[in-house]
DNA sequence: CCATCTTGATAAAACGCTTAATCAGAAATG
DNA sequence: CATTTCTGATTAAGCGTTTTATCAAGATGG
């Protein structure tokens, strides 16, 4: 049982703070100045400690006490009626569950967010187009400072009439028809960044495993690849790229094709893919690296660091790009009107791409 | 460029609805009160369609337009101000983004809180005593119905003195002082459901790989692997209960001691150690289910449904969790005091148990 | 001793909305 | 025709803050 303070006011109550409780009537700004026997307009000065206020030390102490007493909580919407603009900052996103990319976006936004004193406001929409008028209304009416549109995969994405109204930033996505700001991952880094992974340990003739689904990524990371053969004086073998369905099924049996055609390492499109390649490979009494290194793409935790041996892989900068999201958005890092920044993919080199493998490779 | 409209009140505008635009000031209800010739009680009963309202077709039809036309949307800060109670369900995460499984309680909680009409405040404090202190002050300064505090992995935690000044629920997680309304899986039952998954297959030396990690989960399943085998009357044999740090790694180095004791089924603490005893099963030339059958737990879509064979294991309900968690706090699921709640775990039966073995292990 | 400053605080308006109370006029009633 | 009853709307108070303008009184200066 949670014992029920009834009376409000008593003088003689516990000294200690006294939280208002549930079902009590929130204390307000004007009982603690009731209490501290001055008006409210004082109450309010002392709590965001104006400068330029002139208050005697006496009153400060009493509001001070009171506040203690009595558990008093400033009404943030109060606030906000006021001040004019709120401190929300609204999120929505096509798939918070499905993976845990969403997540980390929402991750680095909220970081970032509350770091500037900002609140997020997090919407799911499961792609539901209805969904996710209703979650933007809801957002503009509570009036938030913008709105950061996220997908949970690097697309080009339809921004919805009613985003105008607002401030907004694309996340993970951009625009169709090029307007409004946005926040990607940088394919095509990425993927010579993986590429790069592979021929530092001397691999020469490299295969690339991309994905038969339509994505920036897609086009992204061969151009990636291509460039990073180029660099290296490396004639670009169209044979040696393959096209498989972005999961572990799709690895497994993008394998058959590797093999008899001299390749000793593979980029793959993402991780997943090169889990069921593993598979394939072991299933083949082929060792990796050894026999054929391997680097992923997206730097999912649950799978990459774990495999056996752990793959090396380039990450998709999740956390920054929910950060880039809400600074842009606040305008800490300037962006022009319809700009599109890449954020790079970094390298997260583990076993699967080979060590010291250079010179064994490299005749 | 976006035009912008200079002239607000213009007859002659577009007839179709103009948004408000960015960086213009608001529009408020005065606006359209006025751009309609009646005053804001007037449209203000209009908009929430107040029965009882005595408003004639005209005045509605004038403020409908200008709504439309003004692009108005009511501030739902200013609503709240007025109603004394906000539309908020503030939703305290310790890892939002280190697991799928956070992501999944946001969204079982988004969802169900929105069909009600509320909306997520999220904050995640990775565990962080001050970020927590300061999540939940922010979210009482927004006056919020209620918050959900959960956890990312079912544990006793320590309730922030700070709740309690408010409604709330653990979610994921109980208070270890046995305060407070509580949901959380019911690892008892989860335990017995994997554990049948086997037994259903005939299976009768069936080993279990617990973790080494204290946790409720690892006593819950403990139990209900006990319970599944009295219940089909066999004997505990603790010489068949194991224990690995329970990741990939754990589970492949389990893999050892399982070997040489007549055991043809293994029930694993979570769906990453199966992972990593697919690894050591098939590094030994061991088959998946024909020579040992596996089962997990956690179901974690990325790894358990893209094995080879798919992993049968009984699933966390995360997505319920949440759900859960809002109705009890909304009052709509009734919940004492300080009920701890148990969601079921549901089974996920895939390959990794074997299918129609019941004939050949049975003798 | 009167004018002026300074100090410490207050009153009141405003933010955008809801709602109870009120009001003016038209229609119905006696 | 005077009165009551509807009808269709308006007025105004209030929600919890912030903030500007104002005020009373004591201290200071001439």
């Amino acid at each position: 049982m949670t014992s029920e303070e009834a009376s409000p006011g008593g003088t003689g109550g516990s000294p200690r703070r006294r939280s208002a409780g549930r079902g009590t009537q929130p204390v307000t700004m004007r009982d603690v100045a009731d209490a501290a026997g001055v008006s409210t307009a004082t109450v309010s000065m002392i709590i965001n400690d104006k400068k330029g206020a002139r208050i005697g030390a006496d009153a400060r102490r009493r509001v001070r006490e009171a506040i203690d007493e009595l558990g008093y909580r400033p009404n943030a919407l109060a606030q906000t009626l006021v001040h004019g603009s709120s401190r929300f900052i609204g999120l929505v996103a096509d798939a918070i569950a499905t993976t845990p990319f969403a997540g980390q976006i929402i991750h680095g936004a909220q970081d970032e967010a509350w770091k500037h004193g900002f609140v997020l406001l997090v919407a799911n929409t499961e792609g539901n187009e209805e969904a996710e008028r209703d979650a933007i209304s809801m957002m503009l009416e509570h009036k938030v400072r913008g709105i950061l549109y996220s997908t949970w995969f690097h697309r080009a994405a339809e921004v919805p009439e009613a985003l105008r109204e607002t401030d907004f930033v694309l996340v993970n996505c951009f625009s169709n028809d090029g307007t409004g700001r946005a926040i990607v991952p940088d394919e095509r880094q990425g993927g010579r960044t993986a590429t790069e992974l592979l021929l530092q340990q001397g691999h020469r003739r490299i295969a690339f495993i991309n994905a038969t689904t339509p994505a920036p990524a897609r086009t992204g990371r061969l151009l990636g690849y291509r460039e990073a053969l180029a660099a290296t004086g490396i004639a670009f073998d169209p044979a040696l790229v393959f096209e498989a369905y972005p999961d572990q099924e799709g690895g497994y049996g993008a394998a058959e094709q590797l093999l008899g055609l001299g390749v000793t390492a593979v980029f793959c499109y993402n991780d997943r893919l090169a889990m069921g390649l593993y598979d394939a490979l072991r299933q083949r009494g082929l060792a990796i690296p050894e026999d054929m290194a391997v680097v992923g793409f997206d730097n999912q935790e649950v799978i990459a660091a774990h495999l056996r041996p752990p793959l090396s892989t380039v990450a998709l900068p999740h956390y920054e790009l929910g950060a880039a999201g809400v600074r842009v958005l606040l305008g800490i890092d300037a962006a022009a009107p319809d700009a599109v920044i890449r954020l790079a993919c970094p390298a997260t080199p583990r076993e699967s791409a080979g060590e010291g493998l250079a010179d064994r490779r490299a005749s």
